[in-house]
This record gives C-alpha cells, structure tokens and sequence, in this order.
DNA sequence: AATGAATGAGAGTTCATTCAT
DNA sequence: TATGAATGAACTCTCATTCAT
C-alpha cells in the first residue's frame, strides 16, 4: 500500500509537479511554443513563480517535461507497435496506425505545433499557406493522372501530401547525411516508390 | 539631374533594404534564427537600428523578407516546374528534382531551419534523436524486407523516412483537414502507396 | 525522566544549533561570504531549511553566530592578554601574539573573508591587486633607505605593509571620530612612530 | 575644437555615462555597497534601467567605474608621491599625506564602505564596536605605559590603532604570502617597529 | 534618409522567509 | 521540534521599438 503511493510518487512526482506540467503543455497546445514563459506557467498552474525552481531546475526541464508527456507515449508506442513479432509489413502497417491514432488523439497540442495558431510565429502561416496551395496544385496533378489512367483513384490531396513530403523526407536526409550525392538517383528513387512502392516486383498486391 | 538622384536615391534605398535582408539571412545560417535580434541585423547589415525600420516595419517584415528571399525562389521554380505542357508524371519528376535541386543548393541555412544548430534551443535536439533512431529502426525493418525477399533492394534510410514522413503528410492532411475518418481507411493509403505506388494497375513500371 | 528528556531535548537543540552554526562557518570558509544562503545551511547541517528558523531568528543571526563561533575566542584571548598583571609592553607584545596566533589558526576562512576567494565578487580582486603593488613599492623605497643607511634592514614587504596599514589607522581614526584636525600633524604622527617609535627617548632599546 | 571636444568625450564619455556613474557612487555613499542594485543606479540616474546595458557591459562595468571615479585618484596620486626625485624618508611622508588628504576628501564614501551605515550588513557594527572597545583597551594600555615614562605622549587613540593595524598588516602578509614562519619573529618585528621604528640605529631623530 | 541613445516591458532565476502538516 | 513546499519580491539582463537630432 505504501508502496503503492511511493510508485505512484515516483511515476507522477508532485500534485504541484504535475499541475506545472499541464500548465505547460496547455500554454504551448493555446498558445504555441514561444508563449511557454515561466510568468505563464506559474499563472496557469496556479503557483508562485518560485515554485516552479522548487520542481524543476530551470525553463528547459518544465519544457522537456511538457514535450515528454506528450511525445513519450508515442516513441514508446512505435517501439512496440516494431517490436513484437510481426512481418515486416505488419511492423509497417503497426507503424502507420500508431502514428495515425496519436495524432488523432493529441490533435489539439499538435495542431499548434504544427499549424501554430499563435500570435508571434505566425510568419510561418504564409509559408503554411503557399504550401497548402502546392498541396492543391499537385493533388490536380494527380487528378489529371487518374483522368488519363496513368495513376490510380485515391484521396488526391493525401497522396498529393504524401508526395510532397516523401521529397522533404529525402531532402533531409541529404541534408543530415551531408549527402550531396546524385540528385538525379534521388528523384529517380521518390519516383519509384510513389510510382509502383516498394514491393519485390513479384510480389502480390495487398489487398484492400 | 533631379531623375538621376531619384534614381540613385532609389538604387540606394533598394540597395540598404538588400543589405538587410542578405544580413538577416546570414544571421539565420551562421546563428540560427533566435540569433535574429533587430541589433545584430544592424551591425550585420552597417546600418544604424534605427535605420532598419525605416526600410521595413518591424522585426517580422525582416524575417519575411529574409525568408522570401530564400525560398521565394523554390516555389517559382516549382511553379514553373509543374506549369508547362508535361505529363503528369514528368511534373511529379521535376517537381522532385527542384525540390531536391533547391535544398541541396541552400542546405546551410535549411540545416539550421530544420535541424537547428544552435546552442540554446537544444531541446528539439532531444527529439530529433529520437526521430533518427526511428528511422534507423525503420531502416532496418526495409532491411529485413529486403532480406526475405518481400521488398524491393533499396536505400533503406531514405525509404525508412520516405514511409515515415507520408504518415505525417497523412497526420497533417487529417489535422489540417480537421479530418476524423476512418484511421484504416489511411493506414490502408500509406500502406498501399508505399507498397505498390499510385501508378494505375496496368501500367508498364518506370525504367531506372 | 522527564528532566532526563528535557536535559536531552537541551542538548539536541544545542547540538542542532551547533551543526548549524557549524554549517555556516564551513560555507564560508570553503565557498566565500556570497556562497551563504539558507539552502546551502540547511544542506551542509543536515537539516531542513524550516528547521533553521527554529533555532535561529534569520539569516543575520546564524551568521551573527557563525562570525562569533571563530571571533570570539579572538576577543577573549585578546582580553587575557592585556588583563593580567603585565608591564605595557608585555601587554603589547602578549596582544601581537595573540592576533597572529588566532589568524594563523583560523587562516582558510581568513583568506576567505579578507582576499574572497569567490568567483562573484572579484571585483575587490582588482583592488587587491592594486594594493599589492603599492605594497610591493612601498617595500621598494623601504629597501632603498636601507641601502642608503637610514631604515634598518628588516622584512621589507611587512615593514611596508605596517607603514600602510599605519596610514589607515589614522585614516579611520579620523573617520570615526570625525576629525578633520591637521593632516601635517597626522603625518608627523606616522612618520615619526615609524622612524623612531612610542619609546621614550631615553628609554633602553628592545632586545631582538 | 572638435579635438578639444572628442578628447573631453573620450574622457569623461557621455553626460549619461557620467549620471550612471555618479549614481552608482552615491548610492554606495549613502546606502553601502549591497544596495547598489541596476533599479536603484537607474532611478537616481533618472534613465530607464534598459538605458544602463547602452553605457556598460553589466552591473560590475558600472561597479569598476564607480570605485575608479572614487579610486583611482588616490592610486594615481599615491604613484605621483612616490614616483619623483626624493629620498626614502621623504616618499613615505608623501604618501602618508597623499592618503590621509585623500580619505579626509572623500570621508562620505569611505565612511560607508569601512563603517558601513548601511542596512543589511550591520552585522560588521558589531564587530566594528567591539573592534573600538580594543582599540579603546590599548590606547589605555598607551596611556599607562606613557604614565609609567616608557612611552611618549602621543594621541593614544591614534598610537593604539597603529598598533593594531600593524599587527593586522602582519597577520595579512602571512596570509596573503601562505607565511606560516615563526610567529615570534613577526610579533619581534611589530613590537620593534612600534618601540623603536624603522631608523637606522644611528640616525638622528625627525625634528618634530 | 540615417543615426543611436533611450525606453520599458518582460525574460529567467535566486533566495530569505512563512506555514500547514 | 522538524519538515519542505510555497511564496513573492528582488535580482540581472535582453530586445523590439521610438524619436529627437
């Protein structure tokens, strides 16, 4: 029993620890990242300023500690949805579900994050917008492929997504390998696996 | 006389708002983008403080101008890259290869935007760990794909982030969309695409 | 029995007292005057930081106690020295032995208190160092009399160090009593109990 | 003129520079050295505190520059007095009289940083009390010695902190040079100096 | 058009002290 | 008596913005 509230403890810390947390994580999921000030914090967990150092050593740890109370529970979701004993397009299909239904239920905290809703960062919301028109305009792509039978039928706008963000998928990868390799192998290789995926040529198709 | 100072005059104010928007932009790329302070663009740029809001409102016209700047140019190329008289898959080839082109050419700055060499917001640093051992891990489930036979021999890495980032594309497409459909149905989507591409069932594959 | 307890309880609190007392002395001597905050008392005596304001009325009082716990014993030496049956210049020379005695003893937290060792507050450093070189001039003319016949061949840089410190002996007198009398005697004063002492004229000379 | 004007600036900087300086200076003055906060030196400078990180660096530039004003002075007249064509004796009679000029000038100052009228660290009141209760003591133990025609008739208050401070500037060479010799030696030396002074035995006596 | 000193709100952090348990 | 979480004022320092020159 005891040791049941000393677990309990040492899972959730403080009631003050925990409220400092929330505090935090609501601020950034209304009010976007750069509104995470201790002043607001201590005012939403409704504390003292000086009780934040009491819980956690500086701004970073209260950030670090919001982040993972939302983003923990996803890597260790993926980490089991990859784990257990599965083909591995199972572990792939585990994967996407995972990812899917965490974002669907965290929707609210990552809209901001994403998105921001915010007052400051809103620079971004431009940048945002143009994209979104790039979306639309690769999703008629698309389209215009499914009209002409190259391409088959499918929510234009996801695959349109999906598209563009498999290119920024390689394009950071260059950018973090300090790859500067063909450019040419790489479109060849988005290409490739939008265009017929990733299956052994064989292969059957999945079913849907 | 008078036309040529107004001229001069003109040249010279476009030439000081150049100085400070190309002294943003090297701030950005060297410092990371907290670096960006009104007093450090105006040493950069061997302008008084003062002088920046002559030229632009205030700090965000900065950053705006600064960010154009950059990328303005990505997408009038992608413009240009999906306007003319192509074929639907030829758009999606040179889309790619701009994209890919655009980055390589800037990819100091963009390591920074993205992956954030600064010292003081380390904590995304946390998480972009965490994101890399994903797709390590990722990587090594295409590996074993490959090894059984069931996938195509490719670069594992860039497949393994190709797959993750069209989950976001998926995840953003639904939060943006305020999308609450069915999570299967999308599974169902990446799944498929990755596997097989959204080329139409008949059709003769890709040369590489 | 209850006395035993009460007897006990007496002590306890003496002990816990001293351990805090203790406590303070040990920061300042290790860490510098700066370094003494409630916390750091409270961790070094083992106790919470409340506690310390059972025993204590505040701050000032623990480091009342802590200045005492060292100083003390220098008033009741020096005391000792100068109350008993002695001839003045027993006195005198009981009451030099003492000083030194006592700040040999107790030199780490001296060079705390005097040179402050701590990082924050170097500014005195400066000063300090300052003082040293006009120390080491002062030695430098005193080595020159000697030279030239005048000063008898002594430790210089002490004999330097006691002219100066002389001078601000007289300069605090003058301080505190607010005595804005001749400067002309005062320097006579200096001069002439450097060069030839308080003995009597006639008196024999000291047997070193 | 315009030479005249920038080496005039050079020196004494800006008006502002100069209001910041003073301020700090008689904050120190009338409150001591703790209550020299950023708040306080911008309210009696009557700048706005953002305006003190225009003129210096940080608290302790401005610190540096409040002790120089007050300071430097009397290190750059102390070098001057001893720095000419003089002999020994006469050096040390310049510069006894340079430092007493120089507190009896400035005694507002220096009345707070030794004496310290100030709140918080009247702690050293107490000290500085029983500090005067000795000198008190000893200039008794003078008076007798004076009485018994061992000792010349001098001011006995002025002679007892000489004494004192003579075994102060001892105790700190020990310190300060990690001296730990022979303490009767030092005790020797300052009994000596006292009794008989620094003269060569031979030498005539000062003409007082 | 250009300057740069001045502003002042607000940031993160420390710490002596209080008080319910 | 002992605890330690909570307080809140005070601290140093930053920075976007204004404005007289």
């Amino acid at each position: 029993m005891n040791d049941k509230k000393l677990t309990r403890r040492n899972i959730l810390k403080t009631r003050t620890q925990q409220d400092i947390v929330k505090a935090a994580v609501a601020i950034i999921t209304r009010q976007g990242m750069p509104a995470l000030t201790m002043d607001r914090v201590a005012l939403e967990a409704g504390v003292a300023k000086g009780t934040l150092y009491i819980h956690f050593k500086n701004k970073k740890e209260i950030f670090d500690a919001a982040m993972g109370m939302i983003v923990e529970p996803l890597f260790a979701n993926l980490a089991k949805a990859i784990d257990g004993d599965y083909t591995p397009l199972q572990k792939l299909g585990n994967f996407s579900r995972t990812c899917i239904e965490f974002f669907d239920r965290n929707h609210d905290f990552f809209r901001v994050i994403f998105f921001d809703r915010n007052r400051i960062q809103e620079e971004r919301k431009r940048y945002h917008n143009l994209y979104k028109k790039f979306v639309r305009r690769v999703a008629d792509i698309v389209d215009e492929g499914v009209r002409e039978g190259v391409f088959q039928s499918l929510d234009s706008g996801k695959v349109a997504a999906i598209f563009m963000e498999s290119n920024m998928a390689v394009v950071m990868q260059r950018l973090d390998r300090h790859d500067e390799g063909s450019i040419d192998d790489d479109v060849k290789l988005v290409l490739g696996v939008i265009m017929h995926g990733i299956a052994a040529k064989g292969a059957k198709r999945l079913n849907n």
